[in-house]
DNA sequence: GAGGGGATTCTTTTT
DNA sequence: GAATCCCCTC
């Protein structure tokens, strides 16, 4: 959409600018806000138009002080976008919440590990609880848990190398590494209660250890550690995740006044994007500074972002944000920049609360939205298609649901299926296959998909007339024509599959002592052939199973030996790269963006829950505040994906509707 | 037929 | 890691 060549009446245009004079009111009597509005009401303009009145109003007095304000965002890449579009400054340090919080709380040593020594303590107490409820462990008498205590105290390791056997060898397994089962026999515990009085009294055992460590501040134990690339707990290590940082920093508040007052005195103006999807924690958090700040009457505001319906991760605070917003000056803006009017009407019903948003524009070009209830992806698209006038200038984007579905059609639906039937990813790392294939930050991928990715993105560096030397060549110090001969020899590389091709490769490789060089900057695993490379993904993905027997490596042959389209597709995928017609993306994934022509692909179920969505259009019609959570997350999840679109949607319930669902959907898609 | 054991299956996303 | 299913045993 060109946003620039409609018209915006002068009426509309004031009303807009009263809601941004409410946030200019706040800064200047030292209060603070919550700026809530629907969908495409231009949060982000107006956090960075905050920012800058407050640089520009209180620059001498942030100078004199000096102090910054904070803009505390989601992600990574939110935070990337408002530094690139509020320019270079001093006065503002944008971050994210967890590199905010590390900044400011990571320092008070002392505090934190006094924190970490309550929350192992903490973490003791939750096991002899859960001790208390098992049978079989009150049928033990005092002096039978302080044999098992002892025992497995001194063999913590073996414990944990043996408990995840079957029931036989885990029983024989438990004599031989001295844990005594006698004990056991007598309470007549199962297997399950075993591993459970086992596992309870080995935390224990450990978290004592630790304390006692801690309190004699014994080395690589007077600090706590946390590192943002790896997100869980070693408590005995004291290493933290992201979740119990931010459960620390909100703990350790409480303890510290002196604390409070620096973090107020310091940045007197913190604001937050996306509120709505931060955690409770973080909210707490700030709601102890602002009282704290209010009692010792120090200036500190603070200015929230969001809409409580595009919360769409149950981790955020969602509608508990009500409970804290009590205490902030409330400003909404009807105005929405983004969408028709026929689809903000849409969105108004979906969202059904207080927001009845309005187009700020007289005329919005004329607009399209159906209802569709088939279940045929590829004839509706053709549909579509012809019916948008679809081109690359004009793609039309598909929401899914499911990754595996975006996989199957953005064209590597074999790719997918590869590692998702593999060992690994079943079990425990099942929730790791989504990031670790699909991620669009190349840093997230798993270990085989990332050497893949590299040779991938070499291959095509390769043969690409554009690419700069200095992408492939680390080291500039060869003649002239050395280069020439290497980059000629690497362009001859070819294949009518990966198979061949990576063998030609590394034929390559192997065979010419400059390009080695150059090839093994991509390699950094250590893979040095196919053979080595087969080795290396059967080490990973079946590193589990007894053996690794022929039938494995052959399934990695029909891998390698797969279309090379199929690669290419993943490649361009992971990369961003959208050179076709059609786009795929899951509808969290679009959180933030908009699309012209939008096409929502709905099924009745979502996860564990059969009927997520069928749910939803049973109730969709009703006041919001009768719906339960599932609902609530449902509503808020269609909210978000509905109003990506900017003229076109198009939304498709793959199943067959009841009667009552027939006449909700009428009811909110009815004005065509 | 109750319940244990073991295998299989399950969403999205960020730090 | 948790829920669910299937099979087996008591």
């Amino acid at each position: 959409m060109n946003y620039n060549e409609l018209k915006i009446s002068k009426e509309n245009y004031n009303k807009e600018m009263e809601s941004f004079e409410k946030i200019k009111k706040c800064i200047d009597e030292g209060k603070s806000w919550i700026f809530d509005s629907g969908a495409g009401a231009g949060k982000t303009y107006a956090l960075i138009e905050t920012l800058k009145y407050i640089m520009i109003k209180k620059e001498r007095q942030l100078n004199f002080n000096n102090q910054k304000i904070i803009c505390i965002t989601y992600t990574n890449v939110a935070a990337d976008e408002i530094k690139q579009r509020l320019g270079k400054t001093q006065l503002v340090d944008v971050s994210t919440i967890h590199e905010y919080i590390w900044n400011t709380i990571g320092s008070y040593k002392k505090l934190l590990v006094d924190q970490h020594k309550n929350y192992l303590e903490m973490k003791i107490k939750e096991n002899e609880n859960k001790l208390l409820s098992l049978d079989a462990y009150t049928k033990l008498n005092e002096n039978e848990i302080n044999i098992l205590k002892e025992v497995l105290s001194n063999n913590i390791k073996e414990y944990n190398r043996i408990k995840n056997l079957n029931k036989k060898e885990f029983f024989c397994k438990i004599e031989e590494v001295g844990i005594t089962n006698k004990v056991l026999i007598n309470s007549k515990a199962t297997l399950k209660e075993t591993k459970n009085i086992l596992d309870c009294l080995s935390k224990i055992s450990i978290y004592e250890k630790t304390i006692s460590y801690i309190k004699e501040k014994k080395e690589g134990y007077t600090q706590v550690k946390y590192d943002a690339r790896f997100n869980y707990d070693r408590l005995d290590r004291m290493y933290i995740s992201h979740d119990t940082l931010l459960k620390y920093a909100d703990a350790i508040l409480d303890r510290s006044n002196v604390l409070k007052q620096v973090i107020c005195d310091r940045n007197p103006f913190i604001l937050i994007d996306e509120f709505q999807d931060t955690s409770e924690d973080v909210v707490k958090f700030f709601d102890k500074l602002l009282d704290y700040s209010k009692k010792i009457l120090h200036p500190f505001s603070l200015g929230y972002y969001g809409d409580i319906k595009q919360n769409i991760y149950n981790t955020g605070i969602g509608n508990k944000m009500d409970y804290y917003s009590t205490k902030l000056e409330r400003i909404t803006k009807i105005y929405n920049r983004r969408c028709s009017p026929e689809i903000i009407k849409v969105g108004n019903m979906i969202r059904n609360d207080h927001i009845k948003q309005e187009s700020i524009y007289d005329d919005f070009p004329k607009s399209e939205i159906i209802f569709l209830n088939k279940a045929d992806r590829e004839k509706i698209i053709e549909y579509l298609s012809e019916k948008w006038s679809i081109t690359k200038d004009n793609k039309l984007h598909c929401f899914e649901l499911k990754n595996e579905i975006v996989a199957e059609n953005s064209g590597f639906k074999e790719f997918y299926d590869f590692f998702k039937k593999s060992g690994y990813y079943r079990g425990s790392n099942y929730s790791k296959i989504n990031e670790e294939t699909m991620s669009n930050d190349s840093k997230k991928l798993g270990r085989i998909q990332s050497l893949l990715y590299r040779i991938i993105d070499f291959k095509l560096k390769i043969s690409n007339e554009n690419t700069l030397l200095s992408e492939i060549l680390v080291n500039y110090r060869y003649p002239f024509s050395t280069i020439k001969n290497m980059i000629n020899k690497m362009r001859k590389l070819e294949g009518k599959n990966f198979k061949e091709y990576l063998n030609n490769f590394f034929d390559l490789r192997n065979s010419n002592f400059d390009i080695r060089k150059i090839i093994d900057y991509v390699l950094i695993e250590d893979v040095k052939s196919y053979n080595d490379l087969k080795n290396f993904i059967c080490n990973i993905l079946y590193r589990d199973d007894e053996e690794i027997d022929q039938d494995k490596i052959n399934k990695i042959d029909d891998f390698f030996e797969m279309d090379m389209t199929v690669f290419d597709n993943w490649y361009k995928f992971i990369k961003g790269i959208n050179d076709k017609t059609i786009e795929y993306h899951t509808y969290h994934s679009t959180k933030g963006k908009e699309f012209d022509n939008v096409v929502i692909f709905m099924s009745k179920g979502f996860g564990r829950d059969k009927d997520y969505f069928s749910n939803l259009i049973d109730h969709i019609l009703q006041d919001n505040k009768l719906d339960d959570k599932e609902i609530e997350q449902a509503r808020n999840l269609f909210y978000v994906a509905v109003t990506r679109a900017t003229k076109n949607l198009c939304v498709v319930y793959m199943e067959n509707l009841t009667q009552m669902q027939k006449q909700n959907i009428q009811n909110i898609f009815k004005n065509k």
